[in-house]
DNA sequence: TTAGGGTTAG
């Protein structure tokens, strides 16, 4: 049905037909039709202008859960046309929205800080007897504290019951999370002390403090946490103690971790691959290159196996602090035991490469990681582009930015922020005359993307 | 989505 459609937009539907073909004609047998993908989906809302061809085009289309919301990631740097997307599917007489894909949509308004549209969803959910959950508000309570509203969100939390959602101690847990993680300790620490009774703090919520006091570098304030969680009948598990490391580490009081480290030896602390990893890393960073190295040895004496992220920590470190080679030799010690590298593994690797001016070799890691099954991730171009850029090699960078885009990866903020900002470096005006050229998974010119929401990374 | 470890570079 879809390729009988003929109207101004008849290229862009003929995007929509599962096999391209010369013809234009309809076959009389049915082909079996696999469904569009969500990128061709998308392709087709971005190119088509007129809203009643779209409507009638996405109308007459079959859809399942995980298509509407693999086509609303796919849209996720143009939230507009995405919520556009599913106001139209939501009208579709055979199929409902699920509570996931409603939980995207909110999400996506909530980007665009149209509140208003935001409680129209959550209304519509609840008409629909599809929630909100406690996810629904987890989305909610991030994205206002996100966009410097913590006290609204705050509200919001003491006024989930009205919504049908229970506020049980996880999601206490979760909203003193959210405001640790957006660096609004001090609110979050004031919160549970006037919530503490009501919600029966726990351990959990104890730890969650600390760590947030550890995030802005206060490990004095989450010192005072842990030992009030003690004096109240709590006992810190090994995770209080792995965030508590970490902070030291963070806040450079490399002594104090030292010290820390070996009192939670002392007192028989499991000492788990977390710890092992954090004080790997932490003197790694801190430019003690051998003691990184001693302690790794020492864990596999002490019977506490590494893991790819340990050795992605002692990957980084080496590449840092001692040479992209002895990274190589590691990484290939890893192989050789059996492990599988990840693609930060390999990103650790592409970058130290790059960094020393060895861009064959880099990409030639880029081809390795694709021929093990590890695809690229938005990291992996990101670098590959920066260090293009930083060379001078734009068309290059342009290059990479272009096999992106005809690949699953979608390019974020940071792909343009680089690719825009060197060129303005530049300020050379054919770099300018090639941006425009460069085809986007969007549809056009890298420059028509600069008003992409500056808040989504 | 009930916490803790591993990416950028200034």
């Amino acid at each position: 049905m879809l390729t009988r459609t003929t109207t101004q937009n008849g290229k862009a539907l003929s995007l929509l037909r599962p096999f391209s073909t010369a013809s234009t004609t309809v076959s009389a047998t049915p082909t079996l039709s696999e469904p569009p993908s969500s990128t061709t989906i998308a392709n087709l809302i971005l190119t088509t202008s007129d809203p009643q061809t779209l409507s009638k085009t996405l109308l007459s289309q079959q859809w399942s859960e995980p298509l509407v919301n693999a086509t609303l990631k796919r849209l996720w740097n143009h939230a507009p046309k995405a919520l556009e997307f599913f106001t139209i599917v939501d009208h579709h007489r055979y199929y409902s929205h699920s509570l996931s894909s409603f939980n995207l949509a909110i999400d996506l308004a909530a980007r665009l800080r149209d509140y208003d549209g935001l409680w129209i969803l959550v209304d519509r959910l609840k008409s629909r007897r599809l929630g909100p959950t406690p996810r629904t508000f987890a989305i909610i309570i991030e994205r206002y504290v996100a966009a410097g509203k913590p006290d609204k969100a705050v509200k919001i939390f003491l006024s989930m019951h009205k919504h049908g959602c229970p506020q049980d101690l996880n999601f206490f847990n979760t909203l003193l999370d959210i405001l640790c993680k957006s660096k609004r300790v001090k609110k979050a620490h004031n919160f549970l002390k006037v919530f503490r009774g009501k919600f029966r703090a726990d351990v959990v919520s104890y730890s969650i403090i600390a760590n947030g006091w550890c995030l802005i570098k206060r490990t004095d304030k989450a010192l005072e946490v842990l030992e009030e969680m003690v004096e109240r009948g709590l006992s810190p598990t090994l995770s209080s103690y792995n965030a508590m490391l970490k902070g030291y580490f963070r806040a450079g009081q490399t002594r104090e971790a030292w010290r820390f480290f070996l009192e939670m030896k002392r007192r028989k602390c499991d000492i788990d691959v977390v710890t092992y990893t954090t004080v790997i890393h932490g003197f790694g960073v801190a430019g003690e290159v051998d003691k990184a190295r001693r302690l790794f040895d020492e864990m596999v004496r002490e019977g506490v196996l590494p893991n790819v992220a340990t050795y992605n920590a002692l990957i980084q470190v080496l590449c840092k602090k001692d040479s992209v080679e002895s990274a190589i030799d590691l990484f290939k010690e890893m192989v050789g035991k059996g492990y599988v590298p990840n693609a930060m593994t390999y990103n650790l690797l592409i970058r130290g490469l790059c960094h020393v001016g060895e861009m064959d070799r880099a990409s030639e890691y880029v081809g390795l990681m694709r021929n093990e099954g590890c695809e690229p991730n938005v990291q992996t171009y990101n670098l590959l582009i920066r260090y293009y850029c930083d060379a001078g090699e734009i068309e290059k960078a342009l290059g990479v930015f272009e096999n992106m885009g005809s690949g699953e990866c979608l390019p974020n903020l940071d792909t343009y922020n680089v690719l825009i900002s060197s060129m303005f470096v530049r300020q050379k005006s054919e770099d300018l005359v090639v941006g425009g050229r460069v085809k986007t998974p969007y549809g056009g010119g890298i420059f028509g993307l600069l008003h992409l929401d500056l808040d989504e990374v």
